[in-house]
RNA sequence: GCCGACGUGGUGGAAUGGUAGACACGACAGACUUAAAAUCUGUUGGGCCUUAUAGCCCGUGCCGGUUCGAGUCCGGCCGUCGGUACCA
């Protein structure tokens, strides 16, 4: 071999790798510092890997094969998150059954990662949809049923008439289906649900506990959305009132006190109606005679709005009166109660006070309706708008005989009234979430069954001997059509026995969401063939918590609070031994399609520029080349005429045509590339548009690699390459290659620690003689970014022990000096000269200072004005201030 | 609307408050070649001036501030992207 061939060398490596078990994790060794990287793990879908993939995979192992050479036992573990939508849908469209499906896609998933030369420990692979994988799934379930975690409710819920399915919120967007795009509408099914709101309080708190990044936690507080308020009891009007006293604290619905949730309790005089959710039981209650019919329809017209009408309606609130009255507990007036849609039954207690002159939506409301509007804290005109500002607002027409709040500021008016309504049974200081209990249950086949068996229509949980429940044989997939999944229409899998009694009993036929089987994966990497539990303890407590943790920024919510929230489940019950499971996580920045230049063309085919687009008009979009283009101070204009065009990179899909396949990048450029490519576009957190230029830039780096080794004629390590001493300079910037590797790594940067390694080579190219000690610590500096040229050069320089547990160089501080260093020299400011002054000199100020002062170019600034001052920082820079 | 991130050459991007543009792409010029590819060498933010590869001015979205010194810190705008949305 004489040119550098990826192509030869790098099937060679991984199956070396492979076959060697060179990445096998030792679990026997507890003798060294343990280092737990993983990866989220891919849905193995048809189309095969994306470069998106890549991307944390490669951060992830370049971090992992540095790690290992820094001495710590490392575990870099990878799986399949295989339940989900697509392979069911294959399979109602050809018949095949989804573990067929499945199966295929993991196969090509592994062979690609396996072409791409990560260091995994295959012998950890996890399948989620494997019935070993799953058991454990199931068994957890179990744990959060025991601990009263899990609950059957039936509620409205999104349910996809296409799709057959009930789906997630999240799965929602603007009222259709994320998968396929069609219509969603509401409709109430039996569900089992997860008590996740009672974890909402740890879930905010253990944020501080991780390494995360903030966006990250911010995004998981607002989801929690904790707030705190009161909740305040509203006598109905004509009703007695008996339950207003202590009882009524207890059972909220009691049918004559309407409890609402504020955050606002200062705001309490002024408020001047009340709202109840369509669905608020008491609305029947409260409704009069004459409002029946009126209110009647408008539930009915609330009930069957799709979401998509409910968004769309936002703008213009509707509502009708209940004919009722409540009794402002301040003011002791009568205000009339409503109902609107506005107010959700699934947040806080589905009641509101409205205080119009403080809520936007309220006043929006109020003056649509038109209800009195009451001013009770000043600052701002409420026949204007609502004022809602809480810092500088002051509190004002708040007071009866026994409480005034007048003159306060709204924080301390908060307190006071609340004690008050505390005092006089009338309320309490309350904390809600708008986190709400997760939806567990999906109608479909190709998930987890549920460990649950119902007995004369009781749900009975089963006995942790009688897991996995697995998955019947079925002829066809397709949903049964009302609602339930397909597994309600196999009558012998359905029909079965408590194993326990022998009684007959009914099984649950639906399935667990794709969540659930992610929810704990990294805990059985650590223990992948236990039998007794989910993972065993001793190694849980080595291994755990997660060290590092990368992947897509899409699952900053979901997915990471589910598995807190099963994480803290199993740290109750005694499975792990930490409070959280994912201790530094990072995101990792989407990659885009090739920048594109597009111009528009109105109807009659005439460009129009970028910037003078009208909306609501439609324009032909027209792909311009490269050499179609041009630039006119900021914008892209088409070459010569001053017409503005877009230039911008979109996400990569299908329709859009600008997918890159990873295959065909290695083919044409290898593994090493890729690698060494994906890692040099940019910071691993930030959006990157791909560029095969910047590809083919790497590659040529790595050939340049290649050429200072292999002499290409014979194919021969280089004769330069020698046992010499290194000089000066050559151990200079070995020191300095090897600080800047190590700290990038540490800081993940990636992108810069790549750019030293091109530094260093740039100049060994230059070397008559390539000391073979420095060529080889380059070789270990480059093996985590290309481990496959790495390790071939590695073994050419005539090294038989494997590159991947080699140590990792270490830099000495006394190479990085030199005889002299460059200062610069400003005058107010402003550079105007440079100097090199000898190392030994350059913390003497003095010294520096007269060199700087004496510099020609610097002198002329000097003349016939006043030195004011002298900045003096030691080896950067003067700065000489001058007057006149 | 709210929350978050980000605005630096033709492009991707570098830069502990201390010489803005490292490294790479592209472009241009040259070498090698019958030619091309590959490879190598040089130039490459804009402008002024010059025999000069000496020097000068401008320049990190816009406006202002702090500082001897600001891409970096502070305040206010504008724009792009992501998340979220009647959450009382």
């Amino acid at each position: 071999m004489s040119e550098y061939n990826p192509a030869a060398i790098e099937p060679k490596w991984q199956k070396y790798w492979i076959e060697n078990k060179i990445f096998k994790t030792d679990d026997t060794d507890r003798s060294r510092p343990k280092y737990y990287v993983l990866d989220m793990f891919p849905y193995p879908s048809s189309s095969g890997l994306h470069v998106g993939h890549p991307e944390g995979y490669t951060a992830t192992d370049i971090i992992a094969r540095y790690k290992r050479k820094k001495g710590f036992n490392v575990l870099h573990p990878m799986g399949w998150d295989a339940f989900g939508l697509p392979a069911e849908q294959y399979a109602i469209k050809t018949g095949t059954h989804p573990k067929i499906t499945t199966k295929e896609n993991i196969k090509r998933f592994r062979e690609q990662l396996q072409s791409l030369g990560f260091s995994y420990d295959w012998d950890r692979e996890v399948d989620t949809t494997d019935p070993a994988y799953y058991k454990w799934t199931q068994w957890i379930f179990l744990q959060l049923y025991k601990q009263g975690l899990a609950y059957q409710s039936s509620v409205a819920v999104n349910w996809c008439p296409e799709l057959g399915t009930v789906l997630a919120n999240e799965e929602v967007i603007d009222g259709k289906s994320e998968v396929g795009g069609f219509p969603v509408i509401r409709k109430p099914m039996r569900q089992w649900m997860l008590r996740i709101t009672a974890y909402a309080e740890r879930l905010l708190d253990d944020l501080e506990e991780v390494d995360w990044p903030d966006s990250i936690k911010e995004m998981q507080r607002n989801w929690i959305g904790r707030s705190v308020g009161a909740d305040i009891d509203f006598r109905v009007s004509g009703h007695d009132g008996t339950g207003n006293q202590g009882l009524a604290r207890k059972k909220p619905d009691h049918e004559d006190v309407i409890r609402v949730f504020t955050t606002r309790p200062d705001t309490l005089f002024g408020a001047t109606y009340m709202v109840l959710s369509p669905e608020h039981p008491l609305v029947d209650v409260i409704t009069t005679p004459e409002q029946v019919d009126v209110v009647k329809a408008y539930r009915a017209g609330a009930a069957n709005k799709s979401e998509l009408d409910r968004t769309d309606l936002n703008k213009d609130k509707t509502g009708v009166f209940t004919g009722g009255y409540a009794v402002n507990p301040c003011t002791g007036k009568d205000i009339p109660v409503w109902v609107a849609d506005y107010v959700l039954m699934t947040y806080g207690t589905g009641a509101i006070m409205s205080v119009p002159g403080h809520d936007e939506r309220d006043w929006e409301f109020a003056v649509k309706y038109g209800l009195p509007v009451v001013e009770v804290v000043k600052g701002g005109d409420v026949s204007k708008a609502a004022y809602t500002d809480t810092d500088d607002g002051i509190v004002v027409n708040s007071a009866n005989d026994e409480v005034s709040i007048n003159d306060l500021p709204v924080a301390e008016a908060k307190v006071k009234i609340t004690n008050w309504l505390e005092k006089k049974g009338l309320g309490e200081k309350t904390v809600n979430y708008k986190l709400r209990d997760w939806l567990f249950s999906r109608q479909r086949y190709w998930g987890e069954p549920f460990p649950v068996i119902f007995v004369n229509g009781e749900p009975k949980p089963m006995r942790d001997e009688d897991l996995p429940v697995t998955l019947p044989e079925v002829e066809r997939y397709k949903p049964s059509g009302t609602g339930e999944s397909p597994l309600a229409t196999i009558e012998e899998w359905v029909n079965t026995t408590d194993p326990e009694t022998g009684a007959p009993a009914r099984r649950e036929t639906n399935t667990m969401p794709q969540w659930a089987g992610s929810c704990w994966y990294y805990l059985r990497y650590i223990d992948p063939d236990y039998t007794e539990g989910p993972v065993s303890p001793e190694k849980e407590r080595y291994w755990m918590p997660v060290d590092l943790y990368v992947g897509g920024a899409e699952h900053a919510v979901l997915h990471l609070l589910y598995a807190r929230f099963w994480h803290k489940v199993l740290y109750d019950v005694g499975v792990v031994s930490t409070k959280e499971p994912f201790q530094r996580l990072v995101n990792q920045g989407m990659i885009l399609g090739e920048l594109e230049f597009t111009a528009w063309k109105d109807a009659d085919g005439n460009y129009v520029p970028a910037n003078a687009l009208e909306p609501g008009v439609e324009y032909q979009p027209e792909k311009l080349s490269e050499e179609q283009i041009g630039k006119k101070g900021t914008d892209f204009v088409i070459t010569g005429t001053g017409i503005v065009i877009d230039a911008r990179s979109f996400k990569m899909s299908k329709s859009r045509g600008n997918v890159i396949n990873p295959d065909i990048v290695v083919e044409k450029y290898g593994a090493d590339s890729l690698r060494l490519y994906e890692m040099f576009m940019g910071p691993l957190e930030q959006v990157k548009p791909w560029s095969m230029k910047g590809v083919e830039g790497v590659y040529r780096f790595l050939k340049r690699v290649w050429r200072t080794f292999v002499d290409e004629e014979t194919g021969k390590l280089r004769s330069e390459i020698a046992d010499a001493e290194p000089d000066r300079d050559q151990l200079k910037i070995m020191h300095e290659t090897i600080k800047k590797v190590t700290d990038d790594i540490e800081g993940h940067r990636f992108n810069t620690a790549i750019s030293q390694l091109m530094i260093f080579n740039n100049e060994a190219m230059k070397w008559a003689v390539k000391p073979r000690g420095l060529m080889k610590t380059y070789i270990r500096l480059l093996d985590p970014f290309a481990p496959h040229i790495a390790e071939e050069l590695w073994e050419m320089l005539g090294e038989t022990e494997v590159l991947a547990y080699t140590e990792w160089p270490a830099y000495e501080e006394k190479y990085l000096q030199s005889d002299s260093m460059v200062i610069a020299v400003q005058v107010n400011g402003k550079l105007r000269a440079s100097i090199e002054i000898p190392s030994d000199k350059v913390m003497d100020k003095e010294f520096v200072l007269a060199q700087a002062r004496g510099n020609g170019q610097v002198r002329k600034y000097l003349d016939g004005v006043t030195v004011v001052k002298e900045i003096f920082v030691p080896g950067r820079i003067v700065n000489i201030v001058v007057r006149g």
